[in-house]
DNA sequence: ATGGCTGATGATATAACATAACAGCGAGAC
DNA sequence: GTCTCGCTGTTATGTTATATCATCAGCCAT
């Protein structure tokens, strides 16, 4: 363990390393158990053992979930605490994270009813990516 | 069941009719499974037969999905055309539908980055509803 | 009426996603 | 040493979703 570079990372568990390296070598959203089969070399064989390491993962704001595929992500930014989105390409699972800013996070926030005290925004945008568009109609 | 609601509704199915009545009696999100027991009594009894009627009226925007639940409920409007967003209790599963103005829909679109064009927008809030915030009330 | 077409439904089987619960192990505290 | 704690391993199961093929009823051309 290398200590005294200032690198502000969290420290990471050995699994927790292996599964954020995978998704960041993958650069595209991956499954869990699309993930289990790229780790199974370095040892990591259950469900749970991915599992676990995603949910303190996403804890750390190091990996997200996207919802509207039940599919994992590396955060962009190195982590994130909860002021992004994501654009999707409906055809090809292309992603690219989107850093909110404050204001339009307090807008979402906003659109929330009195009855409910928001917290937490999850903002999925779901269209074409350039490569997958019609290529103009004839 | 009375049926005064507008009468724009497209027509449905003997099992779409029984599934978007199931969740409009509900008035809260269901899984499909739990779906699936309450309409056992009517002859429902498969999980793809739920899943069809669910996708059907999604498609009709007669119902839509939590995705960060992976849980359904009936559109609050009879049917809405993609601008949409909740407000989820994280405590009781509380759900609000939230209509989106044209304005909002078009300021949340804006937010894709350029490699994507965004078509449709999934946007959930979650936070707590009254009844289980922490009792202030000084 | 017969038979073929079509759209809705029924049924079986299985895939894909996620967690509960418990067991084992190794590093540091004492 | 041995206790405790955090991480990891393992088994088993629960939950969500779909592929596939069979069946049935309405429609319509012949
Ligand atoms: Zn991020
Ligand atoms: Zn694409
Ligand atoms: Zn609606
Ligand atoms: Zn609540």
């Amino acid at each position: 363990m290398n200590a005294h570079h200032h690198d502000h990372a969290p420290k990471l568990s050995r699994n927790q390393n292996e599964i954020l390296s995978c998704l960041r070598d993958a650069n595209e959203p991956m499954s869990a158990y699309a993930i289990l089969d790229r780790v199974r070399k370095t040892g990591i064989s259950h469900p749970p053992t991915v599992y676990r390491a995603l949910n303190d993962l996403m804890r750390k704001g190091m990996v997200h979930r996207l919802q509207s595929r039940s599919a994992f992500v590396a955060c962009d930014h190195g982590a994130c605490d909860g002021k992004f989105a994501f654009a999707i390409c409906r055809a090809c699972d292309k992603v690219v994270e989107i850093s909110l800013s404050d204001e339009d996070q307090a807008g979402l926030l906003a659109l929330a009813p009195d009855e409910i005290a928001p917290e937490q925004v999850t903002l999925e945008l779901a269209g074409l990516c350039q490569s997958c568009r019609p290529a103009a109609s004839a």
